[in-house]
DNA sequence: TCGAATTTGTGCGTATGTATC
DNA sequence: GGATACATACGCACAAATTCG
């Protein structure tokens, strides 16, 4: 076993005293210069340890503030199953939502949705809220052509805004059967962190999620993004054989 | 638009060359030194440079040999669905699996389990591989009270070895029902870097699966580790209202 | 309101460790 | 075993954000 360098023994020592409960969560720590001069090492390796700590989720810092411990906020647990509408709005979760009107398909989205590249599609931006504060962001495509001449034509107008993908199909006679999601772990850019509430570069999940109607067309796709710090996921479905 | 560092501004340009196809997938770049040289700056911004491109998964570094293109290669589609035995063997995929025998449970797998604290469990590692190369890591505990007595104690040896943890409890009058899974986005420690065949701290997703059956009693959890380079994960069941 | 002091965040160069050939 | 190349750790300087008088 080799010995830890300087700063991974100090990041143990700021972890013990932690989990001591000598500072409590949402607490400030003493500055850099102070813990350098407490325990006779360097700012600088102070400021490592500090670093490893908040990449680990006990600390976060915020520049001309200070370091704090972080808060164990209980996660929201994101049931995502066959049996339910997922994600729709219920009496703790509210969602705002932004139509940003027809986009040409990329042409990765076009390969989603099994349209032409450049084909136009309704664009619809989101954040989940929980307590007003953002959770979970999502953009979803839907194919001009599916919707057009119909009132689900924009998600969130109509007398269905916000009722998810699967009754605003029915209503124009789609019957959505399957549903494929693709997660994928990440960091978040600094505009997701600034929308999410979370330090840049913390751990999220980004899930590309596809409705499928029973004749097999993608009838929509999303891109959804969820910060670990503050949401745990959860699939659960039957086991059939 | 604020100016970028010249490390940053390195590395668009070393992007730009590998984009050009000037250095193929797999081939090695010159070194730190020759690069700068090249481009009159200091070694270390070709260094941090250098890093930014691997941790976008552009470039791998070995110590001792070089700095490479990474592969781009074609990433395993690990579907997960009610249709199907998970994660069965078949003929691209095999596993290797190493039962520890019976641990005690921690507070963790225990709570898992719905068992007690310190109640054993028989654990057991596996590695999945593709081509003879590891593509996932899984460590599964079950409750040693389920089994116990039982052909199917040991998951890897009787007449069901290697069947799956739904068969192997249909053989002994346990019917499993459900399934949950919880990805969480995570980074590879040196253990299993090195056992993937990837760069310590790159993406991963780890899931907490466990079984249920259809008493509702948990009969299997496992920890489960997917390298984001070398597996996609979907999930894909069927939407019902 | 504004500016100075404080605190964290970022970038860089050097020294040393370690794997490879 | 030596030479070479990347990996890790450290210290310093400065920038950015916040706080407070």
């Amino acid at each position: 076993m080799r010995e830890q360098p300087p700063y991974r023994r100090f990041a143990e020592t700021l972890r013990k005293r932690i989990d001591g409960q000598e500072w409590k969560p949402g607490e400030r720590l003493p500055s850099r210069a102070q813990l350098a001069d407490e325990y006779g090492v360097t700012a600088d390796v102070v400021r490592r340890a500090q670093e490893w700590l908040i990449s680990e989720g006990v600390l976060t810092g915020r520049a001309g503030s200070g370091t704090y411990v972080a808060e164990r906020r209980e996660r929201r647990r994101l049931v995502r199953s066959p049996e339910q509408e997922q994600c729709a709005p219920d009496a703790q979760w509210t969602f705002e939502s932004r139509t940003d009107g027809m986009v040409p398909a990329s042409p990765e989205i076009a390969a989603r949705l099994g349209i032409e590249e450049g084909a136009y599609c309704v664009r619809t931006a989101y954040e989940y809220l929980v307590d007003d504060k953002p959770v979970q962001l999502m953009t979803s495509w839907e194919p001009y052509d599916l919707t057009v001449g119909t009132l689900v034509l924009l998600p969130e107008l109509g007398p269905l805004a916000g009722a998810g993908v699967v009754r605003r199909m029915a209503e124009i006679g789609v019957t959505v059967t399957d549903v494929e999601e693709w997660p994928e772990p990440g960091h978040a850019d600094a505009e997701e962190a600034n929308l999410l509430g979370i330090q840049k570069g913390a751990l999220v999940t980004r899930i590309q999620r596809t409705y499928y109607s029973d004749d097999g067309r993608a009838v929509e796709t999303a891109d959804i993004v969820v910060p670990a710090a503050k949401c745990r996921i959860a699939y659960r479905f039957p086991v059939t054989r």
